[in-house]
DNA sequence: GTAACATATATGAAATAACGTATATATAAA
DNA sequence: TTTATATATACGTTATTTCATATATGTTAC
């Protein structure tokens, strides 16, 4: 991971709420991205895909959805950087958690083994 | 200071080269960054002002030259952060360090207090 | 004073990034 | 197999960033 390269990925407004919210919540989906960041499903797919392509986050489809999670190859300084921003700058993502936390129907979240059991 | 906007300044090359080449070595003036980078100096000049600008650096005049380090008053999580890039990057800087060491005829620091004592 | 050096800035062109909108794909429910 | 839901992508436009070049400012040496 290049440095600059991870860092123009943190330089967008968007992408730096998906990557802390993210990572506060351990992984979210597209649909509850788009309400907490009041922004619309094709802007938030856009810059995921971006996210995902270099190298920051992982995903995995599970149903109707995808979730998004912190990718287990980001290196460690790169990780800890971004835990030291969402740890010290906690009124960046206050209110998006807050819209979160306020959402109806969030997807459930199943595990893998569970998940192939409950539909096979 | 905003996190993404402290995030667009590291996302270019130039700057975040001039960031982790002033903070190792403490300041820096314009031609002593031309060198290590090897770029024009006016655009070595255009990226500290903006650097300067944006809250990331100081500089301070000493005779033709002006040092730039890094800001007194950048929060302490922004620090950490360049820190952290620096160590677990030494390759991104490594070449540009050795020019810089191997130029010759580097002005010469000296404090304020004897600086305005020798000129007055 | 003038010349030489270090740095800053202005300008317009070129490259890059972000956007809204429309549409495509994939899964699940009926 | 049709419908609804969730997500992804394509396309053309707009906004932002970066750049090279030329020029201006400020300092020192002569």
């Amino acid at each position: 991971m290049e440095p600059v390269a991870f860092y123009k990925q943190l330089a967008d407004d968007t992408r730096l709420s998906c990557l802390l919210l993210i990572l506060a919540e351990q992984e979210l989906c597209v649909c509850e991205l788009t309400e907490a960041l009041d922004l619309s499903q094709p802007k938030v797919s856009r810059h995921l895909a971006q996210l995902k392509k270099s190298g920051l986050l992982d995903d995995r489809r599970q149903g109707k959805w995808i979730f998004y999670s912190i990718s287990k190859d980001l290196p460690h300084w790169a990780k800890l950087v971004l835990i030291e921003t969402g740890q010290q700058n906690p009124e960046f993502i206050k209110d998006k958690l807050f819209k979160l936390n306020r959402m109806g129907s969030r997807p459930e979240r199943v595990g893998a083994c569970c998940y192939k059991e409950s539909y096979s």
